[in-house]
DNA sequence: CAAGAACGTCAACAAGGTTGACATAACTGC
DNA sequence: GCAGTTATGTCAACCTTGTTGACGTTCTTG
């Protein structure tokens, strides 16, 4: 299985240790505080918040969504989303719809103006993290993916890994 | 900016595309909530939230450090950890010693019931970052570590990066 | 038509972050 | 030795974002 040890100093299973696992647990802490900072940022201008961002994000991302499967997609309350979803609608950032099938659901779009924030946020998280992907290169990035990815909680895990090419 | 735009594979830069990018962020999102999804059912146990949690990680950490530097490295308010701190104490899980060279500063460690609980938690977390690292395999963890390592600010980055070595 | 689902909203509460202000003890420079 | 600064603790007020419980409306479905 393993027996591919690159940087292993005799100890094949060296990168299993305590240690190694405690080094990358914190690594995990200081990186996604700076993964967060850029946004944050920006956000204190319009005065929202990370909970703001992440919807506008998920918005961006499945144009559509209703309100119950943003709800479990985020992993918070109703009443909690709505407190966020309420105030990005009354901005005019988020517009809703009744749903076409379903006449009960919401569905959720960007405006223009949604989704000039959402550029804004994404372009500066995405300067960052492509700052980093550059600076490691491509192998370093797929094995930080395929870790990511082992990390998450199964539900969250995308199947079909679509980077998988090469 | 990026002018090579979608999906064309054999481009060698396909993997600093914006649809990489962002496959990346989300990845982040979602490992970091498995992350910390052990430790925070633990934490509800005690009543201890995530802040606790921190405290208690860099304590362990760095026996003696003191309150100013455990600050700096939480990037919180000295209120906000004071409170946090305060409860650690009163339970006897961090014990306070007067600062040996100086003494206006507090040596904080943990004491026997706090490493009880800094293992409990660790072995959780741990738990779930050596399943990841295992079935990521030595080179993907390598990779994890460098770009994780490029993502945070850079004066939390460890210069010395021991696992450089091969 | 009755039941249940999807949504919105009000209220109360908690954790954990912030700032401002103030007090004390100890170190440091002159 | 005194003045100024630093490290710490604490009180108070406030904000964001999470929670639960309760209730009402609209719509779908058996």
């Amino acid at each position: 299985m393993r027996s591919e040890s690159k940087s292993d100093c005799g100890d094949p299973l060296h990168y299993l240790t305590d240690d190694q696992l405690r080094n990358g647990i914190e690594a995990m802490f200081f990186a996604y505080r700076g993964f967060t900072a850029d946004p944050d940022r920006i956000l204190e201008e319009y005065d929202y918040g990370r909970a703001h961002h992440r919807a506008v994000h998920f918005v961006e991302r499945y144009p559509g969504i209703t309100v119950s499967n943003l709800i479990s997609i985020l992993g918070v309350s109703k009443q909690s989303l709505n407190r966020v979803l309420r105030r990005l609608i009354a901005d005019r950032l988020v517009a809703v719809r009744i749903g076409a099938d379903d006449r009960r659901t919401r569905e959720l779009r960007l405006t223009e103006k949604g989704k000039r924030l959402e550029r804004r946020l994404s372009d500066a998280q995405r300067k960052r993290m492509r700052a980093a992907y550059r600076a490691a290169g491509p192998e370093a990035v797929a094995g930080f993916r395929v870790v990511l990815e082992q990390i998450m909680d199964r539900r969250y895990r995308p199947d079909a890994v679509e980077n998988g090419g090469r």
